[in-house]
DNA sequence: CATAAAACTTGATTCAAATCAAGAATTAGG
DNA sequence: CCTAATTCTTGATTTGAATCAAGTTTTATG
Protein backbone atom coordinates (compact mmCIF):
# COMPACT_ATOMS: atom_id res chain seq x y z
CA UNK A 1 0.00 0.00 0.00
CA UNK A 2 2.76 2.31 1.02
CA UNK A 3 4.24 1.83 -2.63
CA UNK A 4 1.18 2.32 -4.37
CA UNK A 5 0.93 5.51 -2.37
CA UNK A 6 3.89 6.51 -3.47
CA UNK A 7 4.18 5.72 -6.99
CA UNK A 8 0.66 8.03 -7.21
CA UNK A 9 2.67 11.11 -5.41
CA UNK A 10 5.32 11.30 -7.46
CA UNK A 11 3.18 10.51 -10.66
CA UNK A 12 -0.04 12.81 -9.67
CA UNK A 13 2.03 15.41 -7.36
CA UNK A 14 -1.01 17.79 -7.91
CA UNK A 15 -3.51 15.60 -5.93
CA UNK A 16 -3.50 16.73 -2.39
CA UNK A 17 -3.20 14.24 0.66
CA UNK A 18 -6.66 13.75 1.74
CA UNK A 19 -7.88 12.78 -2.05
CA UNK A 20 -5.19 10.46 -2.28
CA UNK A 21 -5.93 8.84 0.95
CA UNK A 22 -9.87 8.33 0.00
CA UNK A 23 -8.48 7.36 -3.16
CA UNK A 24 -6.09 4.29 -1.69
CA UNK A 25 -9.12 3.61 0.90
CA UNK A 26 -10.89 2.30 -2.77
CA UNK A 27 -8.24 -0.23 -2.99
CA UNK A 28 -9.93 -3.07 -1.34
CA UNK A 29 -9.19 -6.08 -3.00
CA UNK A 30 -6.40 -8.57 -2.17
CA UNK A 31 -5.00 -11.60 -3.96
CA UNK A 32 -2.61 -14.32 -3.82
CA UNK A 33 -2.40 -16.06 -6.43
CA UNK A 34 0.23 -19.35 -7.16
CA UNK A 35 2.34 -19.73 -9.55
CA UNK A 36 0.49 -20.97 -13.26
CA UNK A 37 -2.87 -19.52 -11.51
CA UNK A 38 -4.98 -17.32 -13.91
CA UNK A 39 -6.31 -13.71 -12.97
CA UNK A 40 -9.74 -14.42 -14.40
CA UNK A 41 -11.81 -16.95 -16.20
CA UNK A 42 -11.32 -17.44 -20.26
CA UNK A 43 -13.27 -14.74 -21.74
CA UNK A 44 -14.49 -12.81 -19.16
CA UNK A 45 -14.91 -9.31 -18.15
CA UNK A 46 -12.17 -7.64 -16.56
CA UNK A 47 -12.89 -4.62 -14.88
CA UNK A 48 -10.42 -4.37 -12.27
CA UNK A 49 -7.17 -2.53 -12.03
CA UNK A 50 -4.62 -4.23 -9.84
CA UNK A 51 -1.01 -2.94 -8.43
CA UNK A 52 1.53 -5.61 -8.49
CA UNK A 53 2.75 -6.03 -4.93
CA UNK A 54 4.88 -8.80 -5.57
CA UNK A 55 5.09 -11.38 -8.22
CA UNK A 56 5.27 -11.56 -12.52
CA UNK A 57 2.49 -12.02 -15.11
CA UNK A 58 2.34 -12.93 -18.86
CA UNK A 59 -0.81 -11.15 -21.05
CA UNK A 60 -1.30 -13.40 -23.60
CA UNK A 61 -3.93 -13.64 -26.11
CA UNK A 62 -5.04 -17.47 -27.04
CA UNK A 63 -5.77 -18.24 -30.70
CA UNK A 64 -8.41 -21.28 -31.79
CA UNK A 65 -5.74 -23.55 -31.59
CA UNK A 66 -4.58 -22.49 -28.29
CA UNK A 67 -1.43 -21.13 -29.38
CA UNK A 68 -0.30 -18.10 -26.79
CA UNK A 69 0.25 -15.15 -28.67
CA UNK A 70 1.98 -13.02 -25.84
CA UNK A 71 1.38 -9.10 -25.70
CA UNK A 72 2.95 -8.21 -22.64
CA UNK A 73 4.17 -8.65 -19.46
CA UNK A 74 3.32 -7.15 -15.32
CA UNK A 75 6.07 -6.84 -12.87
CA UNK A 76 6.49 -5.76 -9.02
CA UNK A 77 5.37 -2.27 -8.53
CA UNK A 78 3.32 -1.64 -11.74
CA UNK A 79 -0.46 -1.47 -12.65
CA UNK A 80 -1.50 -4.59 -14.12
CA UNK A 81 -4.89 -4.58 -15.85
CA UNK A 82 -6.70 -5.92 -19.11
CA UNK A 83 -7.03 -2.77 -21.16
CA UNK A 84 -9.46 -3.58 -23.45
CA UNK A 85 -11.79 -4.79 -20.93
CA UNK A 86 -11.22 -2.27 -18.73
CA UNK A 87 -11.89 0.36 -21.30
CA UNK A 88 -15.21 -1.41 -22.95
CA UNK A 89 -16.62 -3.51 -20.22
CA UNK A 90 -16.87 -6.11 -22.85
CA UNK A 91 -15.30 -9.89 -22.42
CA UNK A 92 -11.63 -9.84 -22.35
CA UNK A 93 -9.26 -11.21 -25.39
CA UNK A 94 -6.39 -12.20 -23.18
CA UNK A 95 -5.67 -14.40 -20.24
CA UNK A 96 -3.00 -13.14 -17.51
CA UNK A 97 -1.48 -15.98 -15.52
CA UNK A 98 1.36 -15.63 -12.63
CA UNK A 99 4.67 -17.02 -13.70
CA UNK A 100 5.33 -17.05 -10.03
CA UNK A 101 4.06 -16.69 -6.75
CA UNK A 102 2.11 -13.15 -6.62
CA UNK A 103 0.48 -10.96 -4.32
CA UNK A 104 -1.76 -7.27 -6.02
CA UNK A 105 -4.24 -5.15 -4.57
CA UNK A 106 -7.14 -3.79 -6.97
CA UNK A 107 -9.64 -1.65 -7.35
CA UNK A 108 -12.84 -2.28 -9.55
CA UNK A 109 -13.40 0.17 -12.52
CA UNK A 110 -16.98 1.82 -11.37
CA UNK A 111 -15.10 2.66 -8.08
CA UNK A 112 -11.91 4.11 -10.31
CA UNK A 113 -13.63 5.98 -13.01
CA UNK A 114 -16.43 7.50 -10.13
CA UNK A 115 -13.27 8.46 -7.98
CA UNK A 116 -12.00 10.44 -10.81
CA UNK A 117 -15.21 12.35 -11.64
CA UNK A 118 -14.68 14.42 -8.84
CA UNK A 119 -10.86 13.98 -8.99
CA UNK A 120 -10.01 16.03 -12.26
CA UNK A 121 -5.89 15.57 -11.27
CA UNK A 122 -6.84 11.70 -11.96
CA UNK A 123 -8.45 12.05 -15.09
CA UNK A 124 -5.56 13.68 -16.56
CA UNK A 125 -3.43 11.08 -15.33
CA UNK A 126 -5.57 8.75 -16.45
CA UNK A 127 -6.09 10.13 -20.14
CA UNK A 128 -2.56 10.59 -20.14
CA UNK A 129 -1.84 7.00 -19.22
CA UNK A 130 -4.37 5.94 -22.24
CA UNK A 131 -2.25 8.27 -25.04
CA UNK A 132 0.60 6.19 -23.67
CA UNK A 133 -0.40 2.88 -23.73
CA UNK A 134 -1.24 4.21 -27.81
CA UNK A 135 2.06 5.31 -28.45
CA UNK A 136 4.10 2.25 -26.76
CA UNK A 137 2.21 0.01 -28.63
CA UNK A 138 2.85 1.48 -31.39
CA UNK A 139 6.22 1.40 -30.86
CA UNK A 140 5.54 -2.33 -30.40
CA UNK A 141 3.72 -2.73 -33.64
CA UNK A 142 7.37 -1.57 -35.02
CA UNK A 143 8.91 -4.07 -32.96
CA UNK A 144 6.94 -7.10 -34.19
CA UNK A 145 7.18 -5.87 -37.93
CA UNK A 146 10.89 -5.99 -38.40
CA UNK A 147 11.71 -9.09 -40.30
CA UNK A 148 15.04 -10.07 -38.48
CA UNK A 149 15.20 -11.59 -35.27
CA UNK A 150 18.24 -10.15 -34.52
CA UNK A 151 16.94 -6.69 -34.74
CA UNK A 152 13.53 -7.34 -33.16
CA UNK A 153 16.03 -8.64 -30.01
CA UNK A 154 18.15 -5.75 -29.97
CA UNK A 155 15.28 -3.32 -30.40
CA UNK A 156 13.68 -4.65 -26.94
CA UNK A 157 16.97 -5.73 -25.42
CA UNK A 158 17.97 -1.68 -25.83
CA UNK A 159 14.71 -0.24 -24.87
CA UNK A 160 13.74 -2.18 -21.75
CA UNK A 161 16.45 -4.42 -20.44
CA UNK A 162 14.55 -5.26 -16.68
CA UNK A 163 12.26 -7.61 -18.93
CA UNK A 164 15.27 -9.65 -19.41
CA UNK A 165 16.01 -10.30 -15.65
CA UNK A 166 12.41 -10.16 -14.90
CA UNK A 167 11.03 -13.34 -17.16
CA UNK A 168 12.13 -15.94 -18.09
CA UNK A 169 13.64 -16.01 -21.82
CA UNK A 170 11.09 -18.35 -23.33
CA UNK A 171 8.15 -16.21 -22.83
CA UNK A 172 10.25 -13.36 -24.08
CA UNK A 173 10.98 -15.21 -26.85
CA UNK A 174 7.37 -15.62 -27.81
CA UNK A 175 6.93 -11.81 -27.15
CA UNK A 176 9.54 -11.40 -29.85
CA UNK A 177 7.88 -13.44 -32.29
CA UNK A 178 10.82 -16.12 -32.71
CA UNK A 179 11.43 -19.43 -30.34
CA UNK A 180 12.85 -20.05 -27.32
CA UNK A 181 16.53 -21.74 -29.59
CA UNK A 182 16.56 -18.96 -32.15
CA UNK A 183 16.48 -15.95 -28.76
CA UNK A 184 18.83 -18.39 -27.30
CA UNK A 185 21.45 -18.18 -30.07
CA UNK A 186 20.55 -14.43 -30.84
CA UNK A 187 22.11 -14.21 -26.58
CA UNK A 188 25.38 -15.88 -27.60
CA UNK A 189 26.75 -12.35 -29.36
CA UNK B 1 -16.52 20.17 -46.34
CA UNK B 2 -20.36 19.17 -46.44
CA UNK B 3 -19.17 15.41 -46.33
CA UNK B 4 -17.01 16.83 -43.20
CA UNK B 5 -20.27 18.29 -41.75
CA UNK B 6 -21.92 14.74 -42.13
CA UNK B 7 -19.52 12.85 -40.29
CA UNK B 8 -19.28 15.54 -37.15
CA UNK B 9 -22.84 15.69 -37.12
CA UNK B 10 -23.45 11.81 -36.89
CA UNK B 11 -20.77 11.10 -34.86
CA UNK B 12 -21.23 13.89 -32.29
CA UNK B 13 -24.91 14.61 -32.49
CA UNK B 14 -24.44 16.11 -29.05
CA UNK B 15 -22.81 19.12 -31.07
CA UNK B 16 -24.86 21.91 -31.90
CA UNK B 17 -25.31 23.75 -35.81
CA UNK B 18 -23.17 27.32 -34.59
CA UNK B 19 -20.55 24.94 -33.01
CA UNK B 20 -20.28 22.67 -35.49
CA UNK B 21 -19.82 25.81 -37.93
CA UNK B 22 -17.25 27.47 -35.90
CA UNK B 23 -15.56 24.17 -36.04
CA UNK B 24 -15.85 23.72 -39.41
CA UNK B 25 -14.74 26.83 -39.83
CA UNK B 26 -10.73 26.44 -38.55
CA UNK B 27 -10.20 23.87 -41.41
CA UNK B 28 -8.76 26.60 -43.43
CA UNK B 29 -5.71 23.82 -44.87
CA UNK B 30 -6.74 22.65 -48.37
CA UNK B 31 -3.86 20.45 -49.75
CA UNK B 32 -3.84 18.74 -53.31
CA UNK B 33 -1.20 15.75 -53.39
CA UNK B 34 0.19 13.87 -56.52
CA UNK B 35 1.02 10.33 -56.53
CA UNK B 36 4.00 9.27 -54.69
CA UNK B 37 3.83 12.81 -52.90
CA UNK B 38 4.25 12.69 -48.97
CA UNK B 39 2.69 14.87 -46.60
CA UNK B 40 5.69 15.62 -45.00
CA UNK B 41 9.08 16.11 -45.06
CA UNK B 42 11.36 12.84 -42.97
CA UNK B 43 11.33 13.22 -39.43
CA UNK B 44 9.55 16.42 -39.24
CA UNK B 45 6.52 16.96 -36.15
CA UNK B 46 3.26 16.59 -38.03
CA UNK B 47 0.57 18.39 -36.06
CA UNK B 48 -2.26 18.51 -38.58
CA UNK B 49 -5.00 16.35 -38.83
CA UNK B 50 -6.89 15.89 -42.63
CA UNK B 51 -9.76 14.76 -43.96
CA UNK B 52 -9.19 12.60 -47.52
CA UNK B 53 -11.73 14.37 -49.19
CA UNK B 54 -10.57 12.26 -52.76
CA UNK B 55 -7.42 9.67 -52.72
CA UNK B 56 -5.72 6.96 -50.43
CA UNK B 57 -2.28 6.67 -48.40
CA UNK B 58 -0.48 4.87 -47.16
CA UNK B 59 1.06 4.92 -43.34
CA UNK B 60 4.51 3.59 -42.55
CA UNK B 61 7.96 3.49 -40.75
CA UNK B 62 11.21 3.64 -42.75
CA UNK B 63 13.64 1.57 -40.95
CA UNK B 64 17.35 2.42 -40.87
CA UNK B 65 17.96 -0.09 -44.25
CA UNK B 66 14.97 2.26 -45.58
CA UNK B 67 12.73 -0.85 -45.73
CA UNK B 68 9.24 0.30 -45.26
CA UNK B 69 6.76 -0.87 -42.28
CA UNK B 70 3.18 -0.29 -43.52
CA UNK B 71 1.36 0.58 -40.29
CA UNK B 72 -2.07 1.72 -42.29
CA UNK B 73 -3.68 3.38 -44.68
CA UNK B 74 -5.89 5.97 -45.13
CA UNK B 75 -8.75 5.95 -47.63
CA UNK B 76 -11.62 8.42 -49.17
CA UNK B 77 -13.87 9.99 -46.24
CA UNK B 78 -11.66 9.26 -43.23
CA UNK B 79 -9.82 11.35 -41.01
CA UNK B 80 -6.22 11.19 -41.55
CA UNK B 81 -2.94 12.30 -39.25
CA UNK B 82 0.21 11.05 -37.70
CA UNK B 83 -1.21 10.19 -34.26
CA UNK B 84 2.06 9.73 -32.29
CA UNK B 85 3.51 13.19 -33.59
CA UNK B 86 -0.08 14.87 -33.18
CA UNK B 87 -0.33 14.05 -29.62
CA UNK B 88 3.08 14.44 -28.13
CA UNK B 89 4.21 16.71 -30.66
CA UNK B 90 7.27 15.12 -31.22
CA UNK B 91 8.78 14.57 -34.98
CA UNK B 92 7.24 11.67 -36.29
CA UNK B 93 8.25 8.01 -36.59
CA UNK B 94 6.39 7.78 -39.93
CA UNK B 95 6.07 8.81 -43.21
CA UNK B 96 2.67 9.20 -45.15
CA UNK B 97 2.79 9.09 -49.21
CA UNK B 98 0.05 9.59 -51.19
CA UNK B 99 -0.87 6.18 -53.39
CA UNK B 100 -2.65 8.15 -55.70
CA UNK B 101 -3.98 11.73 -56.77
CA UNK B 102 -5.74 13.16 -53.69
CA UNK B 103 -7.00 15.81 -52.15
CA UNK B 104 -7.22 17.21 -48.46
CA UNK B 105 -8.99 19.81 -45.96
CA UNK B 106 -7.23 19.97 -43.06
CA UNK B 107 -6.95 21.99 -39.29
CA UNK B 108 -3.74 22.36 -37.05
CA UNK B 109 -3.64 20.54 -33.38
CA UNK B 110 -3.61 24.09 -31.92
CA UNK B 111 -6.56 24.95 -33.29
CA UNK B 112 -8.33 21.94 -32.60
CA UNK B 113 -6.86 20.99 -29.05
CA UNK B 114 -8.22 24.74 -28.19
CA UNK B 115 -11.67 24.63 -29.68
CA UNK B 116 -12.29 21.13 -27.86
CA UNK B 117 -11.48 23.17 -24.28
CA UNK B 118 -14.80 25.17 -25.04
CA UNK B 119 -16.79 22.38 -26.41
CA UNK B 120 -17.07 19.70 -24.14
CA UNK B 121 -18.64 17.01 -26.85
CA UNK B 122 -15.89 17.28 -29.10
CA UNK B 123 -13.66 16.54 -26.32
CA UNK B 124 -15.33 13.31 -25.21
CA UNK B 125 -15.40 12.30 -29.12
CA UNK B 126 -11.38 12.87 -28.85
CA UNK B 127 -11.27 10.80 -25.94
CA UNK B 128 -13.22 7.81 -27.85
CA UNK B 129 -10.94 7.94 -30.82
CA UNK B 130 -7.78 7.37 -28.56
CA UNK B 131 -9.47 4.94 -26.83
CA UNK B 132 -10.60 3.31 -30.36
CA UNK B 133 -7.46 3.96 -32.23
CA UNK B 134 -5.90 2.21 -28.88
CA UNK B 135 -7.99 -1.11 -28.98
CA UNK B 136 -7.38 -1.15 -32.84
CA UNK B 137 -4.18 -1.44 -32.49
CA UNK B 138 -4.30 -4.51 -30.04
CA UNK B 139 -6.24 -5.91 -32.42
CA UNK B 140 -3.65 -5.71 -35.19
CA UNK B 141 -1.13 -6.69 -32.52
CA UNK B 142 -3.06 -10.02 -32.50
CA UNK B 143 -3.02 -10.08 -36.11
CA UNK B 144 0.57 -9.35 -36.41
CA UNK B 145 1.45 -12.03 -34.32
CA UNK B 146 0.14 -15.12 -35.70
CA UNK B 147 2.25 -17.21 -37.11
CA UNK B 148 0.58 -18.63 -40.76
CA UNK B 149 0.36 -16.09 -43.16
CA UNK B 150 -3.10 -17.91 -44.49
CA UNK B 151 -4.72 -16.67 -40.86
CA UNK B 152 -3.27 -13.09 -40.94
CA UNK B 153 -5.05 -12.72 -43.86
CA UNK B 154 -8.23 -14.26 -43.38
CA UNK B 155 -8.75 -12.47 -40.22
CA UNK B 156 -7.93 -8.98 -42.26
CA UNK B 157 -9.95 -9.64 -45.19
CA UNK B 158 -12.60 -10.55 -42.59
CA UNK B 159 -12.56 -6.76 -40.49
CA UNK B 160 -11.79 -4.72 -43.56
CA UNK B 161 -12.67 -6.40 -46.40
CA UNK B 162 -12.82 -2.42 -48.17
CA UNK B 163 -9.11 -2.33 -47.90
CA UNK B 164 -8.83 -4.82 -50.54
CA UNK B 165 -11.06 -2.75 -52.96
CA UNK B 166 -9.17 0.27 -51.99
CA UNK B 167 -5.43 -0.38 -51.87
CA UNK B 168 -2.93 -1.53 -53.96
CA UNK B 169 -2.20 -5.28 -52.86
CA UNK B 170 1.57 -5.11 -52.84
CA UNK B 171 1.15 -2.74 -49.43
CA UNK B 172 -1.61 -4.80 -47.73
CA UNK B 173 1.13 -7.86 -48.38
CA UNK B 174 3.68 -5.47 -46.49
CA UNK B 175 0.66 -4.56 -44.22
CA UNK B 176 0.31 -8.00 -43.43
CA UNK B 177 3.90 -8.91 -43.05
CA UNK B 178 4.40 -10.93 -45.74
CA UNK B 179 5.83 -10.74 -49.45
CA UNK B 180 3.26 -10.00 -52.46
CA UNK B 181 3.65 -13.29 -53.83
CA UNK B 182 2.73 -14.74 -50.81
CA UNK B 183 -0.37 -12.96 -50.57
CA UNK B 184 -1.15 -13.34 -54.35
CA UNK B 185 -0.90 -17.57 -53.67
CA UNK B 186 -3.37 -17.17 -50.40
CA UNK B 187 -5.70 -15.39 -52.35
CA UNK B 188 -6.54 -18.06 -55.30
CA UNK B 189 -8.59 -19.87 -52.59
C1' DC C 1 19.01 -28.84 1.00
C1' DA C 2 17.59 -32.40 -1.94
C1' DT C 3 15.42 -33.60 -6.00
C1' DA C 4 12.04 -32.99 -9.33
C1' DA C 5 10.55 -29.77 -12.65
C1' DA C 6 11.37 -26.20 -15.67
C1' DA C 7 14.23 -23.50 -18.52
C1' DC C 8 18.10 -22.99 -21.38
C1' DT C 9 21.62 -24.33 -24.80
C1' DT C 10 23.43 -26.52 -28.75
C1' DG C 11 23.46 -29.28 -32.92
C1' DA C 12 21.08 -31.66 -36.91
C1' DT C 13 17.27 -31.57 -39.97
C1' DT C 14 13.12 -29.87 -42.13
C1' DC C 15 10.14 -26.78 -44.20
C1' DA C 16 7.55 -22.75 -45.38
C1' DA C 17 7.99 -18.41 -47.02
C1' DA C 18 11.42 -15.27 -49.27
C1' DT C 19 13.79 -14.48 -53.23
C1' DC C 20 14.57 -14.68 -58.06
C1' DA C 21 12.70 -14.54 -62.59
C1' DA C 22 9.68 -13.75 -66.37
C1' DG C 23 5.41 -13.18 -68.47
C1' DA C 24 0.38 -11.41 -68.09
C1' DA C 25 -2.85 -8.13 -66.62
C1' DT C 26 -4.08 -3.78 -65.06
C1' DT C 27 -3.71 1.06 -64.36
C1' DA C 28 -2.05 5.81 -64.89
C1' DG C 29 -1.74 9.71 -67.40
C1' DG C 30 -0.41 12.28 -71.59
C1' DC D 1 -7.54 5.90 -76.46
C1' DC D 2 -2.85 4.54 -76.51
C1' DT D 3 1.41 3.44 -74.50
C1' DA D 4 4.40 3.14 -70.68
C1' DA D 5 4.65 2.06 -66.08
C1' DT D 6 3.14 -0.55 -62.46
C1' DT D 7 1.10 -4.36 -60.36
C1' DC D 8 -0.07 -9.07 -60.23
C1' DT D 9 0.62 -13.95 -61.02
C1' DT D 10 2.99 -18.20 -61.38
C1' DG D 11 6.92 -21.30 -61.22
C1' DA D 12 11.75 -22.60 -59.68
C1' DT D 13 15.15 -22.09 -56.19
C1' DT D 14 17.17 -20.62 -51.92
C1' DT D 15 17.42 -19.66 -47.23
C1' DG D 16 16.79 -18.74 -42.50
C1' DA D 17 14.12 -19.80 -38.73
C1' DA D 18 11.20 -23.66 -36.91
C1' DT D 19 11.26 -28.09 -35.42
C1' DC D 20 13.22 -32.08 -33.43
C1' DA D 21 16.26 -34.02 -30.11
C1' DA D 22 19.21 -34.53 -26.21
C1' DG D 23 22.06 -32.89 -22.75
C1' DT D 24 23.00 -29.13 -19.19
C1' DT D 25 21.86 -25.65 -16.06
C1' DT D 26 18.81 -23.27 -13.16
C1' DT D 27 14.87 -22.82 -10.29
C1' DA D 28 10.99 -24.22 -7.39
C1' DT D 29 9.30 -26.30 -3.44
C1' DG D 30 8.36 -30.07 -0.01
Amino acid sequence: MEVLKEMFQHQIPSVSDTELSDFLSLWTIKRQLKRHEYLYGRGREQQHLYFIQKGAFKIFHETEDLKELIVGFGYKHTLLLDLPSFVTGLSSIYRIQALRQSTLIGIHQRDFYSFMEKCPPLATYWRQQIELALLSRLEREIDILIDSPQKRYERVLQRSPILFQEIPHKFIAAYLRMTPETLSRLKRF
